[in-house]
DNA sequence: TATGCCGGGTC
DNA sequence: GACCCGGCATA
């Protein structure tokens, strides 16, 4: 049993699990207001001290350098401006024309942002990008912006662009790295990566989603998001969160998120049948920075899922390169853990309609944890070439974690080492109790569709 | 002996 | 492909 649960354990990981809040949910990045509001040194700030000053010279010479209607706000005007993915109103404070930057007091949140002209307009106009919030400002100049200004563009745009290639690759490198990535929900792409052998065993019961057939998640939140998950590859410091609803602690050993849960939530009384180990569904790991406190990197794995702990193969082909870990959870993200995700039903029958799914072909095997916590997870059937005896069924998570040994590495191991050879194809019995234990024959009904055809089962996996 | 599941069969 | 089951290996 010890055994496996630290298979279990040394499945979770974040690797590649990329935890988001919804659209909506999503903590707001909005770099230029968080940045005026806490004063950090940027390059775009930097150069705003002067900038946002008032020059009324300019604006005589402003108007008509583009095609565009440039407003001359006045001070106390109201306006409407994006901010944090909405149209927000606020009242005009400075406005630059030398900069073309308006200096907005937002109302509704209470704060002072600084923006280009562009982004702002009249409370009495319409918007003038409705659907389209100026996103970051990075390698996408809003299609209206004035295309002749030689003010500003190149002062501040040189370290943001830098910063856009940099995530630019950092995007594309975790892309082609993972084979799963996350996505908000509604943007999936395909994309073919790791394969299943050419002599992959086929069978319907390992039929999991191969991940050629597994719609790519990507996340495309804001690159900021991306970036600073992509940061949190350095010097990351594994942590262990509870997902117990409103709990959210955090501690620095398996053993003691476990002893939290147990005794905490689960009450010491967890020993039985299915929810042995149970604690193992209530926490996850996740991945510090090590000087941040405030990482930002949405990030989670909470799948409670039997897969996750199960141990990955090491015979996996091109070892996925591990996406890039998520950060530690997002601050904002533990209220968005929801209540009840985890905690009312029984992890075993919570993920059982999963599992059973998955057996069932579902092209991916992704455990909603929460309304925003996804898990994806692929599979892939080991090429029988790989594991130099038996086509040991493996499974691939998209992401992995502080590699450890892999458990079923190690009973392949020993099982190529012992003495019977076991020359055959059977792979060793598992040791984890399989649906045929746990509900008994009576309720086979209940069993993954595996166990009621006399497959490997895979709902308890090894 | 109970369990897990491979291999093969049926529909 | 879904489903079933004989029979073997293993705990
Ligand atoms: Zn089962």
């Amino acid at each position: 049993m010890a055994s496996v649960l630290s298979r279990r354990l040394g499945k979770r990981s974040l690797l590649g699990a990329r935890v988001l809040g919804p659209p909506g949910a999503a903590p707001p990045l909005e770099p230029q207001a968080e940045l005026l509001e806490g004063a950090a040194p940027q390059p775009f700030l930097a150069s705003k001290d002067t900038s946002c000053q008032e020059q009324p010279k300019e604006l005589l010479k402003a108007p008509g350098t583009s095609g565009l209607q440039q407003v001359a706000f006045q001070p106390g005007q109201k306006v409407c401006v994006w901010y944090g993915g909405q149209e927000c109103t606020g009242l005009v404070e400075r406005h630059s024309w030398a900069e073309d930057k308006v200096t907005v007091w937002l109302l509704d949140q209470k704060l002072q942002i600084c923006c280009k002209a562009e982004e702002v307009w009249p409370a009495e106009l319409q918007s003038p990008i409705p659907q389209a919030p100026p996103p970051e400002q990075g390698t996408q100049a809003p299609a209206y912006r004035p295309v002749s200004r030689n003010i500003d563009v190149p002062k501040r745009k040189s370290d943001a662009v830098e910063m856009d290639e940099m995530m630019a690759a950092m995007v594309l490198t975790s892309l082609s790295c993972s084979p799963v990535v996350q996505s908000p929900p509604g943007v999936e792409t395909n994309f073919s990566g790791e394969e299943r052998g050419p002599g992959a065993d086929a069978r319907p019961w390992d039929q999991l989603p191969s991940p050629g057939s597994v719609p790519l998640l990507v996340s495309v939140f804001g690159p900021w998001e991306t970036l600073s998950s992509a940061f949190c590859w350095n010097s990351v410091k594994v942590m262990y969160k509870c997902l117990w609803p409103n709990c959210g602690k955090v501690l620095r050993s398996i053993v003691g998120i476990k002893r939290h849960v147990k005794a905490l939530h689960l009450g010491d009384s967890v020993d039985s049948g299915q929810f042995k180990r149970e604690e193992d569904f209530y926490y996850t790991e996740v991945q510090t920075k090590e000087e941040a406190a405030a990482a930002g990197g949405p990030a989670a794995d909470p799948a409670p899922s039997p897969s996750l702990t199960s141990p990955p193969l090491a015979i996996l082909p091109p070892p996925p390169p591990k996406a890039q870990s998520s950060g530690p959870d997002h601050p904002g993200l533990e209220s968005y853990l929801p209540s009840g995700a985890l905690s009312k039903s029984a992890p075993g029958s919570f993920w059982h309609i999963q599992a059973d799914h998955a057996y069932q072909a579902l092209p991916s095997f992704q455990i909603p944890v929460s309304p925003h916590i996804y898990t994806s997870i692929s599979w892939a059937a080991a090429p029988s070439t790989a594991s130099s005896l038996s086509p040991v069924r493996s499974r691939s998570l998209s992401f992995s974690e502080p590699q450890q040994p892999p458990p079923a590495m190690k009973s392949h191991l020993i099982v190529t080492s012992s003495p019977r050879a076991q020359s055959s194809t059977r792979k060793a019995r598992g040791e984890a109790k399989k649906c045929r234990k746990v509900y008994g024959i009576e309720h086979r009904d209940q069993w993954c569709t595996a166990c009621r055809w006399k497959k490997a089962c895979q709902r308890f996996l090894d």
